[in-house]
DNA sequence: CGGTGTGAGTGAAACGATTCATACCGCCGT
DNA sequence: ACGGCGGTATGAATCGTTTCACTCACACCG
């Protein structure tokens, strides 16, 4: 493999010149700059990153962990962080903690033993201290889709007791007085939020807590959703209205309802959580609640950024928490035609 | 940062053996091995990946460089090369090209400098050879959902000409004289394979070319199919079925038409390709050609696994193609019902 | 003519691990 | 008593960069 003495030698010079090429070229003479540039393209040199980092002390990508990969939602969430990483030529390393602590923490370390040079993560479980390791290596980190205190870290976050509540009004609001909550692993602090929302809006309501039907799905996908919508049909008295702890479920439960006959939005209205396009796309299209995935990811790579290079290096980094607002998208699953 | 030094000085070994505890812990003393480790412990050391991979010479990471992450057909292939790799102990590094040609040079350059152990990727232009980068550095590679020679590369794919014929039989054998074909950028060759699946299947059923109506779409994404959609409904007369490159394309279309007032199978029958979690979960389960996007990055890791360390070292690596056979998945959206 | 400054290029140290030839030690067999 | 051997531990070389203190030549100025 051609390194860069190699390089040094084709063009005679020596390889701190070759490095001052590369790094700064206004510090070298237009001539050794040809002939440099000349011997590269000869020989294809390319170079290593690996002893780049080695000398720099970390490596020049971010980490993005997050539970699920082929939830469209992360999907755009992490376009919305290449985006901003790429603008600041940083790469981005995704990875997929599957809703495991296990392997939260299995890639964590990954992340460490790389040096990368900063991390966001979507926590799985809701307590503990999963950061350690990052902390302990002094790798910088935003907490993403979570909220946490900001003396422990930046995040970026959305408000999911809110927008449970913006469900649940939206679907009180209809006339709709028992509600059913499809949730996934109630591990997750999301999922709790959400409910939290809408059992506020039903205790606004003067309802009771029976106004709310718990069913538990084991994942937040759409096979679970067709689980849970079978339950549903087997509830008596039926719910008229189902909120879901994301859209995949939504589309999930809305498929088994309709398979069985029973009409969205007339006989059973849907509203589903964090608006990704395929709840747009659905034939009956699937009211939601908008969950800013692509700001979220880039407002959170904007303060792992500012973490990493601190604009204003005099004062120490302060920690900051960003609260998104989400906003509710009615569309025809909850909103019977006239 | 703590390094194997600090683990040595405070182990009282030399830094030798503390590799060798790493590495090789058969050849270490118990009792040295345990001072080790509580020195490690103590320190809270984690080893440097990029000092190994500057030794090593190579990263142990594998590459993989999709056309779009937000397709879940390429998320399904990604999830299965993780798969394969994870067994391996190799990580895998994805990346977007977005149907971009220069964004899949930019990556694969950062894959050389990376001197990432191998790179899997869906070439994006349909000639020249984009993999030169790596053949230059030396670096192993398998071309993925595409055919090539296979005294070129090792690939993995599957038959999109037959997939097309599968799609264009069964909607000829249901009566269907007049198809249209809803496609992507035509510099693919997927789906300028696809459409010649469709096309034989029409010329051995002795019909004439104007058989197929060809609606170009931008990309190929759920929006675009809408666009496709729209641009269906205006066509006089109007074909009485649609073959959609992929499935995204063939969801957009379906809600559009099905907006206004089309009755999806009876009116219009639709089918899509790659049959995506997505497709099954349409409201009106959409008939798709399977494509086995899983097992495609499994088989290929399994292949980039097998070219950087052949089982037998004696006999040189011989490229392998497979090429899978897709099938033919049918749902309610090109089936009448009784 | 001596002193000073400047711009261009050099060469060696450093980053943190792995590896390999070598040294050491105790023990066995002769 | 000595050679040899197996089992352990050592220390230096190495990977490919970047960086920084330094040299050198040349021009300029008083």
């Amino acid at each position: 493999m051609v390194g860069i003495k190699d390089v040094a030698r084709q063009a005679g010079v020596s390889v701190g010149t070759v490095s001052n090429v590369l790094n700064r070229p206004e510090r070298v003479s237009h001539e050794i700059r040809a002939r440099v540039h000349a011997a590269i393209d000869l020989l294809g040199y390319v170079r290593s990153e690996s002893a780049r980092q080695l000398r720099a002390g970390h490596s020049r990508m971010l980490g993005l962990l997050v539970m699920d990969t082929g939830n469209p939602f992360f999907a755009v969430l992490a376009q919305g962080t290449e985006q901003v990483a790429a603008e600041a030529g940083l790469g981005v390393m995704v990875c997929n903690s599957a809703e495991s602590a296990a392997a939260e923490q299995g890639y964590l370390s990954l992340f460490v033993e790389q040096r990368l040079r900063g991390v966001l993560f979507a926590p799985v479980a809701s307590d503990g201290e999963p950061w350690q390791a990052l902390r302990r290596a002094n790798i910088p980190f935003v907490v993403v889709d979570r909220a946490v205190d900001t003396r422990t870290a930046c995040s970026v976050a959305a408000d999911d007791v809110l927008g449970g509540g913006l469900a649940g009004r939206h679907l009180l609001a209809a006339g709709h007085r028992r509600i059913a909550y499809v949730h996934g692993p109630g591990h997750l602090q999301q999922v709790r939020d959400r409910r939290e929302g809408l059992a506020r809006a039903v205790e606004e309501a003067g309802l009771g807590t029976d106004a709310i039907v718990d069913i538990p799905a084991e994942r937040l996908d759409v096979s679970a959703g067709r689980d849970a919508g079978a339950r549903l049909l087997g509830l008596s008295p039926r719910p008229t209205a189902v909120f879901c702890a994301n859209d995949l479920l939504a589309l999930g439960v809305m498929q088994t309802t309709f398979d069985a006959g029973v009409r969205v939005p007339d006989d059973l209205a849907v509203v589903g959580y964090d608006d990704i396009e395929f709840a747009e796309a659905s034939l009956i299209p699937l009211t939601s609640v908008r969950h800013p995935a692509a700001e979220i990811g880039r407002l959170a790579a904007g303060l792992l950024l500012r973490e990493i290079e601190p604009p204003d290096p005099e004062r120490g980094h302060q920690h900051t928490g960003i609260v998104l607002r989400p906003e509710l998208v009615v569309r025809r699953s909850s909103t019977p035609q006239p």
